[in-house]
Parts: structure tokens; sequence; C-alpha cells
DNA sequence: TAGATTGTTAATCGATTAACAATC
DNA sequence: TAGATTGTTAATCGATTAACAATC
């Protein structure tokens, strides 16, 4: 008995200050492969499943899922598991995806046509207002039904429009001037795909950085692995 | 004495039936970020570096770089430090990223097109042999100096040519069947884009997902808790 | 009720950090 | 040599897994 209160009364002074519970960075970065499979299986039609069925679909433990889901608040139900709807659609909340955030792309090159192109941000809720260039040739233009501004409109656009996510895919050189004009207009997250890391973090917005090149890199050190490993017993 | 003697069998032991040292998934996902950072340090002219100076830059803990460098032999020299290029070096090699590996492009839509026009892969060694679709209307084309195939000649292309990595740019519903292909004429990495995920590991080939939509959600999950732990202090 | 399966605590494991002796 | 800085061990911290009581 004592020793609950006591359990308690250090939770709640843990937690008097930040409000939420903090979840660890390891849960937040598994949540989307979460919401992803949970998709496909709405998508199968499928009503219900079980931590354990899940573990096996996703290669990992049911431990781990359970333990997961758990930061957040029981979403499931003693014997009889989760209800997928109800699990994606809690997800799907706790991700953000249902807050109907706004973006704009900065940069029209290949990449940032591929990302107008995408269904990628439509499917998350996110609404694409512009795209912006220094190409004088483009700007005024339509890329798949997304209007192209000059660069220069940016900051203005941004502020008016309230925008709240910046796609960032011009050159690496110019990623930091447009990235700070972003952050000044009052963006509060930038997608950042030029391979450079912005020293920004202080200027009130979140970075997700997307290294394309780190990735490839990783592919390659996997493949030499791979090669040495059966290399050195076979050969 | 005896100690360091009997240290180094503990070692060999260890070690007797896989080789190499397995480095830990942690640092491996690292190993890119210092690879960039040092890459950038080589541009601007410097020589040597101390784990102290590096950590302050990158943002992590001096003993963790050492600790990561050390995975995989000592690279440094007491009292001096790091130098920058022959480190810079010793993690390209760790990486891969000087076995001059192929590839090829199996999807020319936007996402492909973008991949064909970096210079991404050249940085990293890598040569991109071939393009491959099913629009006959870009078959025979070049796109970026990169001849388009179309994509029923994939299978026999990578076979003849040995082509190391695929990179799969393709729609979600051709995605197996194109890494099949791949996997099954000897391709040894698949670098996947299709957002969805290959339960191809069985096959002898290596998958480096670049989920695009899941760090899109992050950022949103990034942006609405900053927004709540903001809202809900101030207002 | 009995069976199933979660929520949650405790045990294990691994990764990060701190400290310092080795050595350039 | 003295100062600097690594390589490496030990201590800490956090994340994963196992176990089981709570409960649908």
């Amino acid at each position: 008995m004592e020793s609950i209160d006591k359990v308690k009364g250090t939770f709640e002074l843990k937690n008097r200050d930040n409000a939420k519970p903090t979840v660890s960075d390891a849960v937040i970065k598994r949540l989307p492969r979460y919401h992803r499979y949970l998709g496909d299986l709405l998508a199968d039609g499928r009503m219900r499943i079980s931590s354990a069925e899940l573990s096996k679909l996703m290669n990992v433990t049911a431990s781990q899922i359970r333990q997961d889901l758990n930061c957040f608040g029981g979403f499931g139900q003693q014997g009889y598991g989760y209800n997928i709807k109800y699990l994606h659609g809690k997800i799907s909340e706790l991700l953000g995806v249902t807050q109907g955030y706004t973006a704009v792309i900065a940069g029209a090159g290949n990449l940032g046509r591929a990302l107008a192109a995408t269904r990628m941000f439509g499917r998350r809720g996110v609404t694409r207002l512009a795209l912006f260039d220094v190409d004088e040739s483009i700007v005024g233009t339509e890329i798949y039904g997304i209007k192209v501004y000059h660069i220069d409109e940016l900051y203005d656009f941004c502020q008016r429009e309230k925008v709240a996510i910046g796609v960032l895919t011009v050159p690496k050189d110019a990623a930091y001037k447009v990235a700070m004009t972003m952050a000044h207009a009052g963006v509060k997250g930038i997608w950042n795909f030029a391979s450079t890391e912005l020293e920004i973090e202080c200027e009130n917005v979140v970075v997700e950085n997307v290294h394309m090149g780190d990735s490839l890199m990783r592919l390659c050190y996997e493949i030499k692995t791979k090669d040495e490993a059966e290399g050195g017993s076979d050969a």
C-alpha cells in the first residue's frame, strides 16, 4: 500500500512541469512502421489482431509491441487483442497525421518534382500549397497541379498562409539560407533533403533529415560485410 | 603481462568462428555521419582533430567517438588526435565506398530520374549502369546520360553485368516482383524506395529501405509534440 | 467459468558515458 | 620531459525481453 503511494507520488512529481509522459525516441521511430502494417491489415479487411500475431508479422517481440503501445495508453483489451481500426486511428492521431498540416516545397528540381507528384503527403493529411524555385522559366507554371512561385516570395507566402512544414530540396549551398527564411517566416518543421546538417535547432523549428547518401553507404557496408563473411568461410 | 595475455586469448576465442569482431548496428548507423563531417573538414583544409573538438561539432560525447572508432582499430594517436584524411579514408573503406559497386535503377519515374541526376552515387564510388522501365516511349532514350531499357531486360542485364546494387523506385504493386527478379539475377543489395517492406531477406540479398513516408510522419509528430508542449505551458 | 491476451513489473541485455592509465 | 589525447576498462543508464497477475 504505502509503497504504491510512494511510486504514484514520484510519478506525479516527475511530470509536474512537462505535462506529458515523455515517450522515448526508440518508440517514436517504430510507430510509423506499426502504422504501416496496421494500415495494410485494415486494407485486407482484418478486424482484430493480437500482439503475438503482429509480432510474427513484423519480426519483433510481442513484448515490445505491448510495451510500445502502452507508452500512450491501453489500446488493447485483455483476452481479445487490439482492434485494428481503432489502433490505426490512435497511432494516426498520435503521430499528428490528423492535424491537417500545410507544406511548401522549396526547390523544383527532380526531387522537388518527385515529391510534388507523390501521394505521400495526402495520405498523411498534409496539403502541399506551393513550389518555390529560382528558375524564372518555371515560375508561374504548375507542376502536378501545384503552382510554382519565385523563391523570393517564400517568406511572405509562409507567413501569410501560416505554413507548417517546409520541404527543402534545394542544392546544398542554398539550403541554410532557405531554411532560415522558412524558420523566420514561422514554419514549424523542416523536412530536409539537402545532404547537409542544418544548424538551426535554436530557431524554434524541428528538423527531420533525410540523408539518402547515408542510406546508400549503409547498403554498401552491408553488401561488403556479407561478401567478406561468405568469401572468408567459403573460398 | 599475464592479464594481457589472458585478454588476448579471450579475444581470439570469441572471434574464432565469425572472423570479424562484429560491430554493433548503433555504431554502423553513425558511421556515415562521421564520414560526412570528416569530409567537410577535409574540404576546409583541416589536417587533424581531437575527439573533443569533433564531439562539439557533432553534438555527441567525445567518449562515444573514441569508442565508435575503436570498434575497427586504433585510428588515432595519443596526444595528437585523429588525422582527418586518414580517418576519412578508413571510414570510406569500412563502409565499402571504395569497392566500386555497380547499380541499376528500376523505375524511371520522378524519383528514378532524380536518382539518375544526382551525384550521390558517384561520390560513393557507385556506377549507375542503366535505367529500366515499362514505358515503351522512353525505352532506348537516355536520361541524364543513363540508358533506359525495358524492364523485361532487367534479369539478363543484371546477370550479365554482375550488377551489385538494384535501386527500386517502381510503384508499390510492382516492387516485390521486380525485387525478386533482381535477387534471382544475383544482385547483392536492394535499395528500396517503394513504401513497402520486402520480404526477401531469405534470398541472400541485403535490403536497405528508405521509408520517406515514415520520415514525414516523424516530422509531423515532432511538430505536434512541440506545439502541445508550448500551448500547454503558455496558453 | 475457462481461455486468451493484455498491462505492467522485474530481469536481462546492450549501449552510452565517465574515468584514467597508456603513450605519443 | 610535460601536456595532450587516445584506447580501454568500469560504472551508469536506458531499452528490450521475460514473466505473470489482472481482466476481458
